[in-house]
DNA sequence: AGTTGATTGGAATAAATATTCCATTTATAC
DNA sequence: GTATAAATGGAATATTTATTCCAATCAACT
């Protein structure tokens, strides 16, 4: 056996192209390899070869015919990879200047509110049913405009989705109760509208009112809430459920914001491939 | 020395609460394994060592001081940390059905945005001056109104920081043009007040304008922008400068909203302690 | 300055881990 | 079915790593 591999990816590309080449045996071990990564990185040979229902030797025996001098120099190439999965260095650059009290409160705090919202950023996406984001958007495509109900904190992601809608070209209205005049706001609703509205614990009254109109009226509703028992949820078409961020008993709205932007680009993606198509279409009847 | 630390976080809470108590030598080798976690979560005892300017032994005492059974049973804490920093797993799901085409289009949106935004949080602590915070906190702390000032989708974030302002108690007034006012609701500022501006290009006119009358009547002036070359950042007494996410040409305000939260919630925790100061002052004359 | 206690570093020892070797088993070819 | 080659597993061996021990040095106290 040459040179070996240099790399994990390399000795991915490697593995994979010998392996119909590989006994029994090895096969079973190199597939455990590459299934568990993070195991063969941090373990002894003896725990790895236990959990991968072979014996140590096997192991060695294996990382030999790859061409390593043993299995510790192979497993160098899974420690490499799984260092280069880290976050970045200024997170430990912080952990320092915290320890020595070089840094003030105040940036303690910036820090902790960016952890915070990444952490919910991070899990958004495995939390929203695809189906209801498609959902959503049929809704949202079908009618000729969007109401934008959102109260208090929630109004900021109200008046953003609002901003985002006018820039796709999607006819948005903010319900914000200008002059106390919710109810006015929403009697404008046409049958062909869509409600989308926003509302976290413990729920405006305005926001439940909003829903309650717009069901009576039979028009579709997509709420933004944090709990399926939201008193908002029974009238809802749609419902997406967010965790956000929160600290020091302060909850932030990154995610809803997240969610938000999505549904506005995602609506704006396609509206402009439907009109793509019906200018194909065009094309067609004049050939 | 009694039970030993279950975490990470644990253990570096403790080192930080003993250091002082703790020798020379014993700092040193403290300070390394806080500055170096991961070469401690994968390096030798001996490595480490000779990394760090100490002994192996100096090392083994520093673990066995603060309660473990050896170094061993330390590094697996170091261990812990470093596998719990890998990326969820939840990302390789997605890396998977985003190849076997079963997520949709609008989830894949869902994907970009979150890992955009997630990718500015993380930028963002070590962009933002510790001194500009402590400054600007200052012109918070000392003015008796905050006027906040954002238009257009910048409207957003100025909205969410005068509701956060008011739930920290700290007097805040929207500047939303109402009726077209922009003028009138800034001659409103008092000499006491200060004014908050976020504003990113194109920059809105009324927001120069805005920061331009408050410059001339001498009062505070925070900024919130894109560019140190932002035509509002001359008037300003502190300029945060903020990247943000952007994904098909349509940018965020993640951060923006994150800085505005640590703002007002530094300002409350600010006020608090200001307070206690002062109860603690009337003890005195009490006693 | 002398004494006592704490700290330190490095050699010796213990423990853990990786690897080699080879008898046995299995697979392949004739 | 037999002979040969390849694969396997586990005990023995080698190597690496962690830990202990203690003489020397340093710091604190009287």
């Amino acid at each position: 056996m040459s040179q070996p591999p240099q790399s994990y990816r390399e000795l991915e590309i490697l593995i994979t192209a010998e392996y119909a080449t590989l006994s029994k045996r090895l096969q079973q071990t190199a597939r455990f390899m590459l299934d568990h990564p993070q195991e063969v990185a941090l373990a002894t040979v003896a725990k790895i070869a236990e959990q991968a229902d072979v014996t140590p030797s096997t192991l060695i025996r294996l990382a030999n015919s790859l061409g390593f001098k043993g299995f510790s120099e192979m497993q160098q190439l899974f420690r490499s990879r799984l260092v280069d999965e880290l976050p970045n260095y200024t997170e430990r650059i912080r952990a320092v200047r915290s320890a020595t009290g070089e840094t003030p409160d105040s940036t303690q705090l910036l820090w902790e509110f960016a952890d915070a919202n990444r952490a919910v950023l991070e899990q958004l996406p495995s939390r929203i049913n695809p189906e209801s984001l498609e959902k959503a958007l049929d809704i949202f495509e079908k009618a000729h405009a969007i109401h934008v109900m959102g109260a208090r904190r929630s109004f900021m992601v109200a008046s953003y989705m609002t901003y985002a809608l006018a820039h796709v070209d999607k006819p948005a209205l903010l319900v914000n109760g200008l002059g106390g005049m919710y109810g006015e706001q929403l009697r404008a609703m046409s049958q062909h509208d869509a409600l989308l509205t926003i509302s976290f614990s413990p729920y405006a009254e305005e926001s439940q009112k909003a829903c309650e109109d717009a069901h009576q009226r039979g028009l579709p509703i997509v709420v933004i809430t944090d709990s399926n028992l939201s008193p908002l949820a029974r009238f809802a078409d749609v419902v997406f459920v967010v965790n956000e961020a929160e600290v020091k008993s302060f909850r932030s709205l990154t995610a809803s914001l997240c969610l938000t932007q999505t549904l506005a680009i995602a609506l704006g993606v396609r509206q402009d491939k439907t009109r793509d198509k019906e200018k194909g279409h065009d094309k067609k009847r004049k050939a």
